[in-house]
Order: structure tokens, then C-alpha cells, then sequence
DNA sequence: ATTAGATATGTGATATCATAACAAATAAAC
DNA sequence: GTTTATTTGTTATGATATCACATATCTAAT
């Protein structure tokens, strides 16, 4: 949890989530094109959020698509499928930390140095579900995004 | 709370909201010009989030205003005091139930409808709180959206 | 009352985010 | 190997949001 806030060695964090993306595709019979799997890895490579814009960018870059359809496209597949989530706050998205285990993530967005960190926010659901209840509203999925700052610029700042 | 999802009496509902926005203007020496005054009152008169140029095309009509600036200088003005919110999973603005107090308040957003209610975030505040500082993680802000069905939609649907 | 400074508005231009629609290519199932 | 479904390429456009700078209005100090 919150694997972005904490000295890792992000080679092998990369490797080890395209891997676990594959053998999840293969066994739910998704098709991890070249295009998806590369945004894929973009997102991998960053702690961070990248927007569309920012993706299709890099794809052009190395002649894997040039129209925004090609990025937005990759990043719908891979938010729909769980390997990458939507930040509503920043119309940008991020790889998913877990895609293995179901979860309800909240996100931890640093103010200072962007850098994204999931947070399991399986409390924070049942007590929006509670609260939800009680107004007789019945919740399909929520979306839980804070800003802050994260460890680092806190001690940055101090 | 949760008024938008109970029936009411909506006329008064807006004229009381607006009276509580022109004493807390007044007391914080805001000026709640017309532009900004009739922005809340289009946001009050619905229970469900405006786009900003759902809002511009408004002011057009009445010769409020033309460009999108003016629509969004009001709705920042609004959401920067507390007069109103923004969706952040919508691109889109509702007015604040209760602006008097300080609240942290989540989003109930119904997908049938359209109604949008602010629900008591207090506890889902604080289990995130936990959940954030468990990574280290100091938040500023968080923004908390729920989709889903309300009530009456529950029940059409049933 | 006058005026300087601060705040708000008018307006044109442009940046940024996202999707519709349809044609061409590729993979899968038969 | 032909059919069918899926993915990709491409044009065009729609939707959301901001910048920059000129003008007007309000406020407060004189």
C-alpha cells in the first residue's frame, strides 16, 4: 500500500506489474495489444498521473499512434479492466498499484511532487456507504481523491 | 441532509439559501454582485450539477454575459466560499446545502436522475484521515463522489 | 466630492480534454 | 480459408477551461 511514498526498487515494481497484466490478461482473455501494454508501462514508469495528451505524447514519439483516439482508447481498455484508474481531480490517470485483488482504492495526490499513492479505502467505503444509507441512496462506485502533501515534501518542507 | 433527494418545498428552498448567501456575503465583506447572485440562484434551482457553460448559456439568455470567463468567475467565486461545489467526476457545479457551517461533506450523485444530495462526511473524513496517515500522508483536501441510485429512482426502477 | 487603488467585468484568442463516425487492418472462431 | 469480431487509423468536432489585456465599477482615503 501506498508503494509510491516508499524507496523501492522501481525496476523491478514495473516488471513485476506488466507481468502479473499479461498472465491477468491471458487468463480473462483480454488482448494486452502493443499499444496497451506500452501505456501501460508509461504509467508504470511514473508514480504519478499522466494525461492522455501527456501518453499519447510518448506514443507518438515512438511511432506506436498519433491521433488522440490511439491513447484514450489504451487508457479506457486498462481503466475498464483495472489496470489503470481515472483521477477525476486531475483528468488523468495512473497505473493500478494491485490490479490483482478487487479493491476500492482511495487516492493519496501530492500537492507538492504529483506523485499518486493508493490507498486501500475499505473503512472509508463502508462509512460512505453508512452515510449513503441513511439518505436512502444506494452506491454503484465512488470515487475518494485527497490532496496533500506525501512523506517526502512534508519533510521537504520542514 | 440530503434534502435534494426528500420532497420539499423547493421555491423556499432557494429563497432561504440565497437570503443565508447575501448575510454571509455581507458579514465577510464578499460582494455578491448580480452576475455571481444569479449564478446561485440557477445552481439553487436545481437539485443536480450545471456545467459552466450550462450556466453561461443562461446568463446569455438574460444578457448576463457572453464569454466563458464570466461564467466561470462567478462559479469560482461561489465554490471559493463555500456557496457552491464543483463535481469533479461531472466537470460540473451544484449548489451548497447548507453553507453556513464548515463541512466536509461527500457527494451522492444519482445516475438515473441526475440529483446530486451532500451527505455528512464526517466519519468517511476520518477513516480517510487514518487511512492517509498510515502512508504518511497529510491531506489538504479531499474529494468524495459517490454514483449510484436515490431513492425515488430505487423505487422506479423496482 | 475627488481620486487612487482594488476588485470585477467584457472580450478575443487559445489551451486542454474527450468523443463521434467511419474506413482499414488484424485477430479469432468457425 | 472465409466469416465475424475486435482493434487501429484518421478526420473532424465537441466540451471544458484559461490567459491576457482593456474597461468599468466599487471602496476607502483624502
Amino acid at each position: 500500500m501506498a508503494v509510491a511514498f516508499e524507496a523501492h526498487d522501481h525496476g523491478r515494481c514495473v516488471e513485476t506489474l506488466v507481468a502479473a497484466a499479461e498472465s491477468a490478461a491471458a487468463q480473462r482473455k483480454l488482448r494486452l495489444t502493443p499499444i496497451r501494454r506500452r501505456v501501460l508501462e508509461l504509467l508504470l514508469e511514473e508514480h504519478r498521473a499522466l494525461g492522455a495528451y501527456d501518453v499519447l505524447a510518448r506514443l507518438q514519439a515512438e511511432g506506436l499512434g498519433t491521433h488522440p483516439p490511439v491513447a484514450y482508447r489504451a487508457l479506457d481498455f486498462l481503466v475498464e479492466h483495472g489496470f489503470a484508474h481515472k483521477l477525476e481531480r486531475l483528468n488523468a490517470f495512473v497505473a493500478c498499484d494491485c490490479p490483482q485483488d478487487p479493491h476500492r482504492p482511495a487516492f493519496l495526490i501530492c500537492r507538492d511532487c504529483s506523485a499518486v499513492a493508493e490507498s486501500d479505502a475499505g473503512a472509508v467505503s463502508r462509512a460512505l456507504a453508512a452515510t449513503a444509507s441513511r439518505a436512502g441512496f444506494l452506491i454503484d462506485d465512488a470515487a475518494i481523491e485527497a490532496q496533500g502533501l506525501c512523506p517526502s515534501c512534508q519533510s521537504a518542507a520542514a
